[in-house]
DNA sequence: TTTACTGCAAATCTTTTGCATCAAC
DNA sequence: GTTGATGCAAAAGATTTGCAGTAAA
């Protein structure tokens, strides 16, 4: 249906089914400049076509995450969130007055890394990090 | 019914009505070493008086939540805790192998929260922070 | 005595699951 | 043609809410 993307010439390489279902799951997320919810993937689909089950957005994510294709990040509040892994790690500042997500760089957070290594003995995995506070427009 | 903590001490202050459920609610959060959640503060209660309700844990737990006696942590998992205000805050390191939770000093990430301010003019809340990753004993 | 608080039951909301049908391969 | 994927409906789990009765002040 539509060109499928990097993740999903992977999906049909380990032998799963590239069903229209699937790819438009992978569209949402693979043009989200941000991170998406599942209310919004499903939203999206439904605009175009309203038959399409949620549930089977839950199951397409399940899987994706299960293969390590997409990642999946708490930002707190209980809302879940996913972006492609293709797209690498980063971080983010989340300003709990507006609700602006900074996408904050990895390199930021190598030393704090460090430091838990040699104090804590502790390897973090820093991968998806949420620290909340105040952005520079909310905090004058 | 029991000796009201600090924190009963404040509720009343504020003309709020010390029931013996808030007092046990109270009690455990303040009993436990570590964060308690939802279900653990229930279940406690539930074994020594049935017919107290969750609902009213619920109610509870929002009421010091809004008036910052006790404060709500998300450990990840969608598992919400909680810890007494009192207590002061602390980050934590959890072992996503074994579950383990290392309490973290603040002071660990005071520069980490310079460099935020500095390069994004970010004020970082950085109070209930949860760093996941694998501790020493299943790093090997 | 007053009315905030509670217990109960039902509603909500999110996510999961069983099963028959359907379509990707 | 096979069998994995989907839609549907229902279940499951967590949290919230309306309401009438109860008890803290």
């Amino acid at each position: 249906m539509k060109q499928p993307g990097g993740i999903a010439n992977k999906l049909s390489e380990l032998g799963y089914r590239l069903t229209p279902q699937r790819i438009m799951v992978l569209s949402a997320i693979e043009d989200s400049d941000n991170h998406i919810s599942v209310e919004e993937i499903y939203a999206q689909i439904v605009a175009k076509y309203p038959q399409v089950n949620i549930s089977t957005v839950y199951r397409t994510l399940e899987l994706l995450k299960r293969l390590g294709l997409v990642t999946e990040t708490d930002l707190g509040g209980g809302r879940v969130r996913y972006h492609s892994a293709e797209k690498g790690h980063h971080h983010h500042l989340v300003c709990q007055e507006c609700g602006a997500i900074i996408d904050l760089d990895e390199s930021v957070l190598s030393s704090l890394k460090d430091t838990l290594l040699r104090e804590y003995k502790f390897i973090a995995g820093l991968r998806h990090l949420a620290i909340f506070g105040r952005c520079v427009n909310c905090s004058r």
